[in-house]
DNA sequence: TCAGCCCCTG
DNA sequence: CAGGGGCTGA
């Protein structure tokens, strides 16, 4: 919900958002420079929506303001320069009112707008653009709270790296960089609160921080806080940033480098915890080590990393999902699990009959909605996304890995090998049909959840509708039988019924149709009603039970569907469609045409 | 009471 | 295809 504030407040001490405040100076600020300051036009309500978000941010741990947020969305609400804002509980506790403070900030504010829009004129900076659909109503807040943020650190970095020469500083960033992502995880755990304290500690040392790696560069030119040079110092951040994208270029592609390994790791992590792939004794320290972030950490983190990505996501984000209710936290936290499978196990599929066309496509478009992602994310992270750091990377490859899993519905063409050992994962099954359970991000638990990840494929889909063909009311024993690679649960077993009668419902309607066709076709005799492998009725339905028609359909099919065309046209010719349940009659009828599931179906497990 | 089913909706 | 509401029979 407040994934947004995640984001851009990630990392918002409540100093910055103390920076929200009335702050009549604001309207003074300088617009010369074109388009800059836009941002910092609010209207009332983004700046209280931030605020309140901040707050709710702020109280669970801090991270840094991303520059992704910081949309340069010029034409926002222009004229609320002097927008009034409510102060929160977490601003007011960081000095609401201290209007020096403010001024300071202003300047600082004048200052950073400069060194945003430098960096936006560089390339690799389309992070820029990223405009969430969710956020839309703040995110131009959410540029100014970006600007506003900025320079505290800045100042902080500036000081600390003031006495660093140029060089040293190029030489420095790598070593910078690297050496916040290997922090990150206790930054993360170190902020939980609200107090200065406990932000992120690359506060406390200058060379923690990804922000001051990114920020010293020019924290030279920080070394004054006189507002007189700050014309001065506008111009010259500019030229600064402006005269050196090869410096923008080096910490991309040090960003790049470390992500890789970011992810790299992550998926490390991801086969240290599949339980099945290690001894038991060493599950849970695996999963405790790699896997389980505090789970207040795991989950703002995903929250926040999808925000990071959001901007060209919500395509994929928006897709139905089904049977999950939570969007936000139980869809993550499925992917995050379902993630690990994936990418553990992603086989080539093999040309087998079970696997969906779109499936390859949507793939694709995941992939590449990742990796657009990633590139914003990344470059949040080079912005000064300073806690966006190696975990949330890893979260957030994770993500959308686990999207990419998402969006092929479970679907393995080669079912794993502890597929058939362990049961369903509740993750599965909370998705399933309990969608409101939380999820407790203890790692035994995720483990458990991961092993028990198992559920119903887009293969025992595909099988079920190919046993459509024998029996069109499955007793739970036959379902039992044909799907013993899944253990039953409630859930799977309603699942499986579920699917059944969603098969029933096509095939009826079609039946009904066909019917109805028929007698407007002035069909006068049923005996004229045929259902062959030619007919147009069957061509509908194996279209829809057996899409890749390599399933050769039992004959005793053709000829229930012929029954069935038959009885629809019966009731249809002599009015009992009148009657609101008339269908019911003609589904008596065919229950009792159910045939056996031939050997087979039992026998093979459906992936 | 609950599983199973149908129907409707998205 | 899923979700949900309503109905029904055990």
């Amino acid at each position: 919900m407040y994934s947004s504030s995640n984001i851009c407040l990630d990392g918002c001490t409540t100093e910055h958002l103390s920076s929200l405040q009335p702050d009549p100076m604001l309207s003074n600020l300088d617009v010369s420079n074109s388009g800059v300051c836009v941002t910092l036009q609010q209207d009332s309500e983004n700046i209280k929506m931030l605020q309140e978000s901040a707050y709710y941010n702020s109280s669970g741990d801090a991270g840094s303001v991303c520059s992704d947020q910081l949309e340069l969305n010029p034409s926002r609400d222009a004229g609320h320069l002097s927008a009034k804002r409510h102060p929160s509980p977490a601003s007011s506790s960081c000095g609401l009112h201290d209007w020096s403070l403010n001024s300071g900030h202003q300047a600082k504010r004048a200052r950073v707008e400069n060194i945003i829009k430098g960096m936006t004129s560089s390339p690799g900076m389309h992070c820029m653009d990223v405009t969430t659909n969710q956020h839309e109503e703040s995110d131009g807040m959410q540029g100014s709270e970006m600007i506003q943020e900025l320079p505290s650190h800045q100042e902080r970095s500036g000081k600390i790296h003031s006495q660093v020469t140029r060089k040293q500083l190029e030489g420095q960033h790598f070593r910078h960089l690297r050496a916040s992502f290997n922090h990150v995880d206790g930054v993360d755990d170190a902020t939980g609160g609200n107090n200065e304290e406990m932000r992120p500690t690359w506060n406390n040392s200058p060379d923690t921080s990804p922000r001051d790696a990114c920020t010293d560069s020019y924290g030279e030119f920080e070394s004054s806080s006189s507002r007189k040079y700050q014309g001065w110092k506008k111009v010259k951040l500019m030229n600064y940033f402006q005269s050196k994208p090869e410096r923008i270029k080096l910490m991309a592609d040090v960003l790049k480098y470390e992500l890789s390994r970011a992810v790299s790791r992550s998926v490390d992590a991801i086969f240290k915890s599949m339980p099945l792939l290690q001894t038991p004794p060493n599950i849970e320290g695996n999963v405790k080590t790699d896997m389980s972030p505090q789970p207040p950490v795991c989950r703002d983190n995903t929250l926040r990393l999808s925000c990071c990505g959001n901007a060209e996501v919500p395509d994929v984000q928006t897709e139905a999902l089904s049977l999950v209710v939570q969007k936000p936290q139980l869809e993550r936290a499925e992917k995050f699990i379902l993630q690990s499978r994936s990418r553990a196990h992603h086989h080539p599929k093999p040309p087998t009959p079970f696997s969906y066309d779109s499936s390859l496509h949507e793939e694709e478009l995941s992939e590449k909605d990742h990796n657009t992602a990633r590139q914003h994310a990344l470059r949040c992270f080079q912005d000064g996304c300073s806690e966006v750091g190696q975990t949330k990377f890893e979260m957030f490859d994770a993500h959308w890995n686990s999207v990419k899993a998402r969006s092929k519905v479970n679907s393995r063409s080669v079912r794993s090998p502890q597929s058939r050992t362990v049961s369903v994962d509740p993750m599965i099954l909370q998705g399933l049909c309990l969608p409101h359970v939380k999820i407790e991000s203890d790692s035994l638990v995720k483990n458990n959840l991961y092993m028990l990840n198992e559920g119903l494929t887009t293969n025992h889909l595909k099988k079920a509708k190919l046993m459509f063909f024998y029996t069109r009311y499955p007793s739970s024993l036959v379902l039992k039988m044909c799907f013993h690679d899944v253990q039953f649960t409630r859930c799977i077993t309603s699942q499986l019924i579920k699917w059944f009668s969603n098969f029933r419902e096509f095939y009826y309607i079609q039946m009904e149709k066909f019917a109805r066709h028929a007698l407007i076709d002035g069909v006068a005799n049923v005996r004229g009603l045929t259902v062959g492998r030619e007919s147009e009725l069957f061509r509908a339905l194996n279209m829809h039970y057996n899409k890749a028609n390599d399933f050769q359909v039992p004959d005793r099919f053709l000829e229930v569907a012929e029954i069935t065309l038959r009885e629809f046209y019966i009731a249809i010719s002599v009015g009992k469609d009148r009657d609101p349940s008339w269908k019911k009659a003609i589904y008596k009828v065919i229950c009792k045409l159910d045939g056996d599931v031939p050997a087979e179906f039992k026998n093979h497990p459906s992936g």
